[in-house]
DNA sequence: CGTCATCTTGAGGAGTGTCAATAACTGTGG
DNA sequence: CCACAGTTATTGACACTCCTCAAGATGACG
């Protein structure tokens, strides 16, 4: 592979996870490095699979479109996330989904091939790889389970609180890589919904000016949606958020 | 293993695809054999994970529940599925739903160090448990995109569409193995909403009495749902569905 | 024939989508 | 620096869907 890529973050990706310093080396001699810029695509919905993806930084949008001209956005991904993996797996032979660069972005390409062989031979990459499905599969179970239970704005207060939490960022104050717009596709709502629950939120302690969010009243932003949220008594990532915001709370 | 459950059944088993009959042997050999009764446990929210299942026969209903006494179905496990990979994997210590028998159901049982250890070792056992999960979150992403877009009766429609087609059952009249209570708590609705949900499909080429379902007019019920679902054109599910409903239509 | 669980039907209301008008922001070129 | 266009976001009015509560109907089973 291509030496100009960060090493550090390369060595830190949740898929080479327990292996050693040469595994890496090996395993990542199958890899090409792209550059994205902003509005590139990964791939197409419809179009035949022709790679794995590693994002190493940058935003990718997934997005799906509808017969009737509506569209989706089932993930966004950033620096770790992989993409492809779930058709390459299934057998399937073309995308489901389209993948566009909201901002600049560098990424690993892997032949189909690699994944499919690795994922065989290699124990670790296939044991990273179930847990990186896995972590997946629990994330969208969370998803839906807000949808049907969840008001429009909690669904909005849980994502933002969740976010924050998987990217320990300072619950004070931090920038979401989305815009409104997007953020409303991802969580399946109207933008003018997106708007309007703002305003509620902020009655729960969650201030959104522009793309920075802030944790104004903890207990209160937490109250809103732990009753409604069947994980928020025994997740993880529920528990690290709380421990995080009142830690930093206190400084 | 016991000797008394269906081989065929077990050698047919997708965790087990691809594999040598030996193979399928010493695999079996950490499992044990469960009988369960309507309404017994196999897991329970908060529990300690002590076990991981492959349900060989009858009808698991897998359901969480809220701090405000709601709950809802993320999935209902049939023969072939498994339980406790997802959390397995991510290494969380307690299960993070109930799983009840709905109906008599038959499950092999196996310690997490079982998975633990061969999904590191056993090549294609990890590659069947990728399948499987990728599978999963392909079914969940399906759903998410739904509750988005799609009404209660359209969703109703595919969901029934789709079940069909997994199962390989008859278009023409097939039993669904659901109360529709639970048919309302796994689509995230109101048993009310399904009930004139049902007065609706019955205008769309779809009759459900009690449990039983049957297509009558298959185009239309197609055409109520496909324009709002992205995967209706591209998608392995769909394909097969329509074939089969338009292949036994004609007998 | 009652009892219990399951389902149906009705009326009312909360929440979100939709459409339309307006406002704020971003970048471009003069 | 300002005017301009294009994108992105806000706000209002309205309709529709689904949830909620309540009353009844149906079905299974002792």
């Amino acid at each position: 592979m291509g030496k100009n890529v960060s090493p550090d973050l390369v060595r830190n990706l949740p898929l080479l996870a327990g292996m050693t310093e040469q595994d890496k080396e090996t395993l990542l001699e199958g890899a090409r490095l792209r550059h994205l810029m902003r509005g590139d695509r990964l791939a197409a919905q419809g179009k035949t699979i022709t790679s794995f993806y590693i994002i190493c930084s940058g935003v990718i949008q997934l997005s799906r479109a509808t017969p009737d001209g509506r569209d989706v956005t089932p993930d966004v991904l950033i620096a770790g996330d992989t993409l492809g993996e779930t058709e390459i797996l299934n057998a399937v032979s073309t995308y489901k989904l389209n993948a566009t660069a909201v901002k600049e972005a560098i990424v690993l390409e892997f032949p189909v091939a690699w994944l499919r062989k690795n994922a065989l031979c290699h124990g670790l990459l296939a044991q990273n790889l179930l847990c990186v499905l896995a972590k997946r599969t629990h994330a969208m179970s969370i998803l839906l389970e807000h949808k049907s239970l969840m008001s429009a704005p909690q669904q909005m207060a849980c994502f933002l609180q969740l976010f924050c939490a998987h990217q320990n960022l300072d619950p004070h104050e931090f920038e979401l890589p989305y815009t409104k717009t997007l953020l409303a596709s991802r969580l399946g709502l109207e933008l003018e919904t997106i708007s309007r629950g703002l305003a509620k939120l902020r009655e729960h302690g969650i201030t959104v000016t522009g793309t920075a969010v802030s944790f104004c009243d903890i207990d209160k932003a937490e109250n809103y949606v732990c009753n409604s949220c069947s994980l928020s008594k025994n997740c993880r990532e529920h528990e690290l958020l709380r421990e995080r915001l009142h830690n930093t709370s206190q400084k």
